[in-house]
DNA sequence: GTCTATAGTGCGATAGAC
DNA sequence: GTCTATCGCACTATAGAC
């Protein structure tokens, strides 16, 4: 897989997610013409995303807001019930995206190399076609109410549960070494992170997604494979 | 080396850093007793690192930080003349003493492996014993000024070029397999920030420092050394 | 060297016209 | 459904007493 074919099989557009948000939000949106929700929704996803990943969301003033997405203030407030609300909302929205389109992404591959593949390659390119909103869940989570901060905790865990169980499913194969899956679950994990987290670095040297994702999955394929070479029988598997 | 080793070694208690940070700033800070700058100091480094790390620098106020540090508003501005300079102070500071004490850590280790094991450890140890310190530089980069935030650029990179040129050192030697170093540092690289970003993590999986340094040591090893296995040979080394 | 008090600015949110 | 105008509040930074 790569990610053009990705791509191409997921629909992600800024409209399909807008949709989706709406969906999960039909309670607090005032707005009740879909399509003028809809519309307003992406103005206010896309602007939201430009200047808080610039400056942060708390440093983003509802006039920044009204400014960036063309609406005025009395308008935004007819999608959104506070500040604090349109950030769980981009937040909720991300993680049911997520959960949905890694789990499609694995399902019906059972051989463990080829699962651990698809999970590592799903994760890359996802996170590539929703940069923005990757990075800006990763650093506006703390910025959440403490009921909230815990779901994005459950979501960090969600996904590096599904790498670990692939790497479980893998040693009860006898096909991966007998290494701590939660850590090297947890090693895969902050590498796919860094795609989203450090794209100027990677921008910078012209490191392409489809060259990212290869060696993602052959660090990790080398590593599950070998358990880290002599030393390794002696590790925990928890 | 363990941390605990580390330990005894270095120098980083907070007494130390702040008389380091006055040093570096002796020209802005208007307190001229050394004793009482450095004891004012420590109080205001330990209390903004706890509530910006709590709820991020922009939503600590000045209130905030008189209140926690228990000093006046007035007598902050004796340390520093802007929220902004605060930031940039603790943030020179710590890339400072980052640099001093990786390049101590490794000087006269020329093997390759025991280099590269050096580095690793001597950065999850010092991230450990600056745990707060290297959370907040992370996090809060994003609100620097335009020119702090390149130097924050250039010190990730520095920490990068440092592993990227063990295993330049390890290839020419025919140790390591001829893989693509500068995206091994930055995998390498993302493994060792996981664990200052993700201490609720491995703290409720009670994996400790020692253990966590292990294991990022293991997994990189075994990548140079085996190259990911059968088809790391076509790698492009740049 | 440290304090209290406050000036001046910009914030989030809302009321009410259209 | 969207706008403009504005309220009350909390912010950063400073002035001046001690």
């Amino acid at each position: 897989m790569t990610f053009a074919q990705f791509s191409r099989r997921e629909s992600l557009s800024p409209g399909d997610i807008c949709r989706e948000m709406l969906e999960g939000h039909r309670e607090s949106i005032k707005t009740k013409k879909e399509h003028t929700a809809v519309r307003n929704l992406e103005l206010i996803l896309a602007a939201t995303l430009a200047v808080s990943n610039q400056k942060g969301f708390q440093a983003m003033s509802m006039r920044d807001l009204s400014l960036a997405s063309g609406l005025s203030m009395g308008a935004l407030y007819d999608y959104f019930s506070s500040k604090e609300e349109l950030l769980e909302m981009i937040q909720a929205t991300g993680r049911r995206l997520t959960r949905r389109v890694l789990e499609r992404g694995i399902e019906g591959i059972d051989d463990p190399v080829a699962r651990l593949t698809a999970a590592i390659r799903t994760h890359v390119y996802l996170s590539e076609a929703l940069q923005a909103w990757f990075f800006f869940s990763y650093m506006e989570a703390r910025h959440l109410g403490e009921e909230e901060k815990e779901k994005a905790k459950q979501s960090e865990l969600y996904t590096e549960g599904v790498l670990s169980e692939i790497i479980a499913q893998g040693q009860a194969a006898g096909v991966f070494a007998p290494l701590d899956r939660h850590l090297a679950a947890a090693m895969i994990k902050a590498m796919l992170q860094d795609w989203y987290l450090k794209r100027w670095k990677y921008a910078g040297r012209r490191v392409g997604v489809d060259r990212y994702a290869d060696f993602v999955v052959q660090m990790a394929l080398s590593f599950c494979l070998s358990g880290g070479g002599a030393d390794a029988s002696g590790e925990i598997t928890l």
